[in-house]
DNA sequence: CATGAATGAGTTTTCATTCAT
DNA sequence: CATGAATGAAAACTCATTCAT
């Protein structure tokens, strides 16, 4: 059993319990294969009690990509001073970003391996957030064509393609690091912080962005 | 029904109505949520002989994945002249893999989405697949680095990295070109050769990677 | 609808109730032909709750195999008085056996046609309690022989044999029994112990064994 | 496959060919569990030609039956020679029996475990087979009562369940035979014939019934 | 004759979900 | 509140049986 079976707690509490089982479950088992019946055991309370809280495998699977989602976002933001040049402030996402999906990787199954796979009510809730990610980046993009002094002309649309692309290689980037051993968090992020700010033409020429060495607090 | 339900043929001529009917359900609804009844009706066959021909839903998901993976790297590797510079490789290859999602929905989903989630037996086939784009991509750097006159200190991790976040980077932004009304294989080509090879900052620094202007091919 | 269908019972109850449907299912159908729909309703239950508390058809089979095989040879046992001659509890152990397979001729068909029919795993469970009443018939012989001052020089293998055919003769007289109407449980234990004992070479010379004539109480 | 697969035999062959699979199949596999496709394959036909010689699986399954019934009792009857005395003629026809359920385990368990255990249809059949081993006992007990001057007070019944108690013992005996290495046909037949003519009160006061020792062929 | 192609009907089994206590 | 008891609906899979060639 994965918690303590204790009476009587208060509902926020008891719910958290079974949102942990189920991002468990969900992660480990997938969406359809993970039963009711084995979330609730997980949470160790009664499966009518799951009904009364979370009222349905979709209602319960929803809540958990919002919770995970949030998360993860939250991670991001909080991860990011917004005073550094762009470059850095990518830079810190990144590591957040992470740094947060090698902590919590049935979260991140969950996110993005679970919504997508099964059809429109979970898919757009990941959107949502994916959105969000990207319109971070967009935003830094944008800012950062501004310094260099370019007028937009880099068309919106080419901006999104650019923004979708490094949100896309960063998640592919998070599964790869978390299955292959000895990648950290921070060696994903200056891999793909390199990739993506330098490009391979630069880092041909020996010219590579060069992530900063101050002293900091260790990646855990 | 999908398919015009002409009685009595030959068995190679039905195994592929079958797989095409497959794959469609399973890229749509999802591997657990696809029934074989449901691929069964939209081959205009009976459920027996699904299972006469093609033992079971597994196996049936597999010979999926085996034929649309076949498919995919076929496209790619047909689709680049290897005498060409590698950037012009590299290029060619991305417009082939664009393309060829962009033409079968369902089979890049059932790659992409489905194959990845549930589990070894599946996900193994389609890393064998993978892994023939990430070494593709991989040759391509290195060829590059050589070419430019950098030892390989680029070490062998450092470049596994790249090229996997490259890929992923595509695979993404399949998904999004799949998604987005308007754009075209081209387009999602250029602006993830653009991204890949000159990088952000150069991008910022009004100095992109210029795609080829001969007349090529109209991309269908 | 074999039984009344009241709602709510304690699980220990409806699992009887299940088990009697299921012998009396499997007893007259055999095992394949019946079907576990036929069962549940029977039982006046959803099907679902027979796996539920039973698990499979197997493990409902091998339930029911257990539950007989018990009742049958701790009806023998009981109604043999160890401290009476060997003839006698012989004569006595035939008496409960007919009795009992007289009243529960479904389950004495799961033990003899059923179990044996299908497979090791079944057959063992069948094996297990044919030996205990082997073992007995054996013992008897065996203190038979011991009594009449012979030494074992009847071969181990030689009172298997005895016993075995013993055994069988009674298995097979139970059928019989029970498909000839007229014929009690009692006729039939005297008939065989006749033959057993004295031998058709004694009966046809006039020296018969003879059943006790005390007054008993009335079969059934 | 079991047979050569040749081409334009005569319809009798082929269909002995089918029943030889069928035995087989359902001797080893049971009624229910064999398969239509896998005798077919046994037999080197296609299942078309099965249905079209055999009619349906409950025909074959009859056909089976009926060929195996008549084989035992051929064997038994044509094993006995009928001018000798009766306790001769009882040995003769068990040792026949012995030896040809030894000699053909399958078409044995299709007649005493199969058949009697699928319904009416069936054990039909296979009663009338065993009616003409129990009348044939029958007959030889009454002629051994009328030699030894008794009447036939013996009544009816009482005689009747006597051969069914003998029958019904050979039967075990068969199947433990076959199951227990070492233990020939003579064997068998030589315990039963102990234990029926002599009985148990005989055997213990050491006087057995004992077999002819003149030189006969050997068994199998 | 002989067969590859095809299926209707039924099997066991599982699961999300709900009462009654 | 909390839970043991219970189920409707559907899933994967199999098989005896039959045409069309």
């Amino acid at each position: 059993m994965g918690a303590v079976k204790t009476k009587r707690m208060p509902r926020a509490v008891r719910e958290q319990q079974m949102l942990d089982a189920a991002v468990r479950t969900f992660g480990q088992r997938g969406y359809m294969a993970a039963s009711m019946d084995e979330i609730a055991e997980l949470a160790g309370v009664s499966k009518p009690l799951v009904y009364l809280y979370l009222n349905s495998k979709e209602d319960l699977f929803t809540a958990c990509i919002r919770r995970e989602a949030k998360a993860l976002t939250e991670a991001v933001r909080s991860g990011v001073r917004r005073e550094l040049p762009v470059d850095r402030q990518l830079w810190e996402g990144l590591r957040a970003f992470f740094t947060h999906t090698a902590q919590n990787p049935d979260g991140w199954a969950v996110l993005h391996l679970q919504a997508r796979t099964h059809g429109e009510p979970f898919a757009a809730e990941v959107a949502a957030m994916r959105e969000e990610l990207v319109a971070f980046v967009t935003q830094l993009i944008v800012v950062a064509a501004r310094e260099a002094h370019r007028d937009p002309d880099l068309a919106e649309s080419e901006v999104a393609g650019l923004a979708e692309a490094l949100v896309g290689a960063a998640e592919s980037l998070a599964a790869w690091a978390n299955a292959t051993p000895g990648v950290t968090a921070r060696q994903a992020a200056a891999t793909l912080m390199n990739f993506a700010w330098a490009g391979l033409g630069n880092l041909m020429e020996g010219r590579p962005w060069s992530p900063p060495q101050e002293a900091e607090q260790p990646v855990l």
